[in-house]
This record gives C-alpha cells, sequence and structure tokens, in this order.
DNA sequence: GCTTGACTCTGTAGTCACTACAGGGTGTCA
DNA sequence: TGACACCCTGTAGTGACTACAGAGTCAAGC
C-alpha cells in the first residue's frame, strides 16, 4: 500500500509517517519504480504499537526503547517493565499537579463576580501577587507535558 | 537594577527575561551609558504576574491577553474571567485524559509479571494492539500539555 | 497523445516557550 | 594592565509534529 493508504487506515497523516521514518521509529519501506514508498502489513503494525504509545503519552525516545525490546523477543522483558512503571509515575505526577492548578484556579474563580471593572478585578489583583507554592517547582523529569495541546 | 539582579530576584532567567521582552510581555526598559538594561519595580510587579500566569500553565497568549485587562483598570473585567473560565476548563480536561491514560498504564503493568522474555511479555503484547478508545481524540483547544516537560 | 487531477517526492521552515551558545562590549577590582 | 563577572545581539536548538514550495508520478477521460 502506499503511503496514502496507510495514513487513512491508521489515522496517522503522511507528514508524520515519513517523519517516523526519519527518526528511526518506522523502517524504510521498499519504493515502486516511481520511487513511491510501499508499506506492507509489517509497518501497519508497528505504526498500530506507536500509535498506542503515543496515545498513552509517551515520547518518541520511549517508544523508540520499546520498539527495542519487540524487537528482540527473547530478551527479558524488564527494560520495558521499568519504562512503562517510569511513565506511570509521570502521569500521576502530572494529575497531581494539574490538580493543585485547578484548586487555585478554582479559588481565583471565585474572587470576582464577573461585572467590577479590572481595577476592582479579584483575579488580576490575585495573579499580581508573587508566585505562592502552587508553582511548577519540581518538574525535573517529569516528561508529561502541561495544560496546552501540541497539534 | 540590571538584568542579572531581576533574574535572581524573580527566578526567571536572564534569557527568558529578553524573550519575554521581544514576545512584548516585558516593556523594553530604559538602557545605561553602557546599553544595559536598567529594570524598576514596575517591571519587577510584572514579572510576578507573569510568573504567576505561568505557574498556572497559561500561554504567553492568555497571559498577553490579562496584561491588556491589567493595563486597563476602568475596563470591564469580563474577558479576565472568561479567560481564567476557558483555562480552567482545559485543566480538567487534561486531568480527565490523564486519568484514563493512568488507568490503562495500570491495566498494562499488571499483564506482565516481569521475568520472562520481551516475546511473552503482555505489556509489550497489549501495546501492538490497536489505538482503543483511550485515544488522545478530542484534544482540539484543550492546550494543556502532555505528560512531559517543556523545560 | 494529451490533459486533468489526485497523489507522491524531497527539502525547508514554522509552531511554543524557552535554552544555549558565539562573539563581542562594559564595569570593577587588584 | 589584566582578569573576571557581567551584559549585549543574533542565531540555532529542543519535541513532535505541521505546512508549504516546487517538482515528479500515475490513472482516467478525451
Amino acid at each position: 500500500m502506499k503511503i496514502g493508504e496507510l495514513a487513512r487506515r491508521s489515522g496517522v497523516k503522511v507528514e508524520t509517517l515519513r517523519y517516523y521514518e526519519r527518526e528511526g521509529l518506522l523502517p524504510e519501506p521498499e519504493r515502486s519504480d516511481g520511487n513511491y514508498r510501499v508499506y506492507r502489513d509489517a509497518h501497519a503494525e508497528r505504526l498500530d504499537f506507536i500509535r498506542h504509545c503515543r496515545a498513552l503519552d509517551m515520547t518518541l525516545d520511549e517508544i523508540r526503547a520499546l520498539l527495542v525490546c519487540q524487537d528482540h523477543p527473547e530478551h527479558p522483558c524488564e527494560d520495558a517493565d521499568a519504562l512503562i512503571e517510569a511513565h506511570l509515575g509521570h502521569v500521576e505526577q502530572r494529575i497531581a499537579q494539574l490538580s493543585r492548578l485547578k484548586a487555585e484556579l478554582e479559588g481565583l474563580r471565585q474572587r470576582c463576580a464577573g461585572h467590577g471593572t479590572a481595577g476592582e478585578c479579584g483575579i488580576l489583583n490575585e495573579l499580581a501577587q508573587p508566585v505562592g507554592d502552587v508553582s511548577r517547582g519540581g518538574d525535573a523529569g517529569v516528561h508529561v507535558g502541561g495544560a496546552h495541546p501540541r497539534r
């Protein structure tokens, strides 16, 4: 199948497929006479794996490491286990952090009735205070992103 | 005060201060004879505001919008309120999403005892399945990042 | 054979919020 | 005069894509 069909089947954009190939996640497929990429089912399956991992918010580096495990089924799977464990830790940390943000935002919201001037607004006045202990401090190694989309 | 002192006081790196100036978040300070930036207390206060907003995971665009509200204290503060409300929604969506990921990761972890080969590993086998309904679908406009740090 | 249009190719640049560097200038102290 | 800390501008790198320009390929219809 050509790249467009793989894209439609998998829900991954054509540009992203080429990007994954450049990044070494998808092996280079054979080429047709006209230099078009020709994918096989094995590519589609590997892509399922990658998509599944990305849906779990893993980085491409983490996925690369898991793919190495998958490519060596005779090796012990401790590395894969450790990676999932660590990633779970990151997700939990991020949830805790966002929960703290949520609490502060709810507090902020309550400070304004919504029909005064900006000068009297409790939200703006509160934000003008130096950062409290809600800060994102301690992010080191969390690797689970913030509140904004990446696409 | 010079840029280094403002950086030390605020905990924001020198390069980031210059970046905020380029981005129009911090007004251009006056310059000394030697072309050094000379900051006043008003700059430090505005920086507190920005830092506070960043700690709440707002984008620079959102912060810019809030700064406009702050710079016009005579205007009504509805825009600021709406922005906080929308941002809170994003944070809540992201928490819900990460909670789903967490549940799936915990399920994955249970599938492997951790002392077999990669070929038998329940984690790797599960990841090889196409993405279920855990996908990040519906991200549109969430703008609260994933599970990885941005610095 | 020719045209149209959908598809594909490579390569480059943009996104966000910084961060890191190169190559130079300034200020202060001994 | 030299050493050193600090500052300046400008450029490029990060991750995971996304978007585009300019060119080539392929099948269908005339």
